[in-house]
DNA sequence: TGTTGTGAAGGCGTTCACAGCC
DNA sequence: GGCTGTGAACGCCTTCACAACA
């Protein structure tokens, strides 16, 4: 039995848990409670300790959880007590923000690889890495044990790679193009989509607008 | 009565419909089946009709959705029909990367002014705008009628800089710290984290692998 | 006939509330 | 006494299934 049953909610908030550990353990805190986490986290206490109990328990009761050892939990539970392999697709304005981002690296992901289409990057460098066209894709993914692809291309161009990279064995994508991708089950895909952010913004404040004007646009009811 | 009942994630699924109808206009198609819809945008054509139905009924039973309506009604549901003015502050790595993402500038938000605190960046010029350091922010901000802010800056700094945004009465903020904000009601918020993406990435990664090495490192049930 | 629009049913995640334990 | 761990209740979102209608 595996753990698929853990929804994707619980997963994100994990990561918020493991960030407010941190920066606990920074602050020299050695036991927190669940009511701690909850209220640096922005959820409520229940809602903590019913994400912890689908991976174990790592509470004492009348004391609440160590920092240290919770923080340690939380990390081998999202699978960041190891390194992954990832190879970068599209050398534009994201992709060499993200080659540049610590955190990525700082998560356990290495990127060995880049790659770009466009014939004035092919052949530069991004820091020690030299840009490679897409026609070396294959080859130099498995030169290099690639197991993560990131795609950080215009969106039109954005499935056509998800196909290569699920052809290829790639076991994860992390998709920057605002676009939905459909990829085998066997693939992990995660979408980072700012256009979506944006639009779901641009909708509240214009819910906003319309309350302070008084405009009515869509059925009352 | 205004539309607040409406689930945060049909306004996500909004925009992947607005972009879906984006591509059928270019491809000359008049009219879309929910079902057709639905299928680009890989969700249920129940689901598509009952996203559309909170805001009004703009099909016919028995012919489908016109595209090119259709796409207005969405544009204009989620405020893109008009353009916001926005202020950056952070011009590392993500924020000049967000300032030439033409997404942004697509979507209607025209970023105005930049700030930032490092000496070496103020008076910099991003584009055509002067990089402003963080002293100046309210002013600024009010001179040129700044409505939403962009945060890009380190994680320690993020909610400062949260707090001046929601004093000076910015209406939005799309934040890109890997850190949970807390803002006023008044304020909408949205944050990419980037972090999350890569940890939920790893989580789905590490429970595979456990698959595939029969690994239990949580309690079986 | 074909497809929408929508009440009702179903499923899933969150919250409640308390037994269990430190 | 205090706090965790968890089954049960709740509420919300999705899916179903069909009446309404071109």
């Amino acid at each position: 039995m595996s753990f698929d049953h853990v929804s994707d909610s619980t997963v994100r908030r994990l990561s918020n848990y493991l960030r407010v550990l941190d920066e606990l353990g920074k602050e020299g805190e050695a036991v927190v409670s669940s009511q701690g986490l909850a209220e640096r986290a922005g959820v409520t206490s229940a809602q903590v300790r019913k994400d912890l109990s689908y991976f174990g328990t790592f509470g004492r009761r009348g004391r609440g959880y160590e920092v240290a050892v919770l923080e340690s939990e939380v990390r081998g539970i999202l699978g960041l007590d190891r390194r992954w392999r990832v190879g970068l697709v599209g050398a534009g304005n994201i992709g060499s923000a993200l080659f540049a981002y610590k955190e990525f690296a700082r998560q356990g992901f290495d990127i060995v690889a880049v790659f770009d289409d466009a014939a004035d990057r092919i052949g530069a460098k991004l820091g020690e890495l030299e840009i490679r066209p897409m026609d070396d894709f294959e080859r130099v993914c498995r030169e290099r044990g690639v197991e993560i692809g990131v795609i950080a291309t215009p969106a039109k161009d954005a499935q056509a790679i998800a196909d290569r990279m699920a052809r290829v064995g790639l076991r994860g994508i992390l998709n920057f193009a605002p676009r939905k991708l459909f990829v085998p089950d066997a693939v992990a895909l995660r979408t980072v989509n700012m256009a979506i952010e944006l639009e779901s913004l641009s909708f509240a404040l214009a819910q906003d607008e319309e309350k302070r004007h008084g405009r009515r646009r869509f059925p009352a009811g």
